[in-house]
DNA sequence: GCGAATTCTTACCATTTGGTAAGTAAGTTG
DNA sequence: CAACTTACTTACCAAATGGTAAGAATTCGC
């Protein structure tokens, strides 16, 4: 499954064949067919195994204590920690809504609760005066996006003239949040 | 040659298969073959053409008159439209990215004179006191990847509840323009 | 008008793809 | 021990893939 995940994120759905996955599990490609019955139901499987991961690791940032500019702060750090410490989960979102079909409508159910609870917790941070007023879908989207490029798109990264190494990662973070701090700022 | 380009960025380079190409010009897969040598020789022709398009789209907003933030904001605009008019430019830039390999040097080759003289663009502004001064690399990357995520990631975008119609796009601009305007300014 | 280049097509081909069928070794249960 | 389930493997297969070889129609140079 984790092998499963991780390749469709990086190589990509299409580019991953059953037997190249069942070659690095040391298996046949027909003991993956045992237990999925299709590619399909393996990329089912997977986008709800990778949605549970990504709602069980943003649930400690969004249900925590404190208040304020802190928890959003805290909100934007899990979003990079999981971008660069689980890359695979958000490159699985992408590739998946590129691939669009059913995929794509499974892995807009797994995530609609999560989704809704983070534009709400957005919205009340607004209404609070925490953070300028500005539309949460939007700004829900924006801080996927930036930290899909940054955590994934490595070659752009390198292209840019930012050396994708992890030690330079830290960096990258501490610039992302002071930007997107002084976006949001009342 | 459009054809191609709009296919490897929409569907995937791996996912594009020459025959689907060719029956969707009405000619053979060989008259394909016949101008260009392999699959590999064609994604190479796409990236220099992409890269091209891209170049010259850009040029005009970073060349024009006018000077401090006026200018900014007509590169930003510039950005998103062409994210919205020409989604398939950017979307190879990510799909190649991807890729990596000779397809991902080749890109980084094409869109490095760009990629200088539009940092060195920001670098100068920040000096000039216009936008605040950060990483110029790390602005272009967050730019990059949020007219990417906006232009592009249709699918997302419908999950975070945003409908991705045309009709809408200006108001994403206009919410994404304020975003960038407020994380930019002195 | 004629050879030659250009631009294709038809006919193949080896490999890879997702998927099926059938068999088999190792438990598990009664 | 026997019936049955689990977790595979080996043996295939039809379709699709990128690519080659050779031929045909059209255009071009002279």
């Amino acid at each position: 499954m984790a092998v499963a995940l991780d390749s469709f994120s990086r190589r990509g759905f299409d580019a991953t064949s059953l037997d190249a996955l069942a070659a690095e599990l040391g298996v046949t490609k027909q003991a993956i067919l045992y237990h999925y019955a299709s590619k399909k139901v393996l990329l089912e499987a997977v986008i709800d195994r990778a949605c549970f991961d990504l709602i069980i690791e943003f649930d400690g940032a969004l249900s925590s204590a404190g208040s304020g500019w802190d928890r959003i702060e805290r909100l934007v750090r899990t979003m990079f920690r999981v971008g660069v410490r689980r890359p695979e989960l958000m490159g699985l979102v992408r590739e998946v809504s590129r691939l669009g079909g059913d995929a794509a409508a499974r892995l807009s159910v797994d995530l609609q609760p999560f989704v809704e609870r983070a534009t709400s917790y957005f919205q009340r941070e607004m209404d609070a005066g925490t953070i300028r007023k500005c539309d949460p879908s939007m700004l829900l989207m924006l801080s996927y996006s930036a930290v899909i490029g940054i955590a994934t798109d490595m070659e752009v990264l390198r292209i840019v003239g930012m050396e994708p190494t992890l030690r330079s990662a830290a960096i990258r973070r501490r610039e992302l949040l002071s930007f997107l701090k002084a976006a949001m700022s009342a």
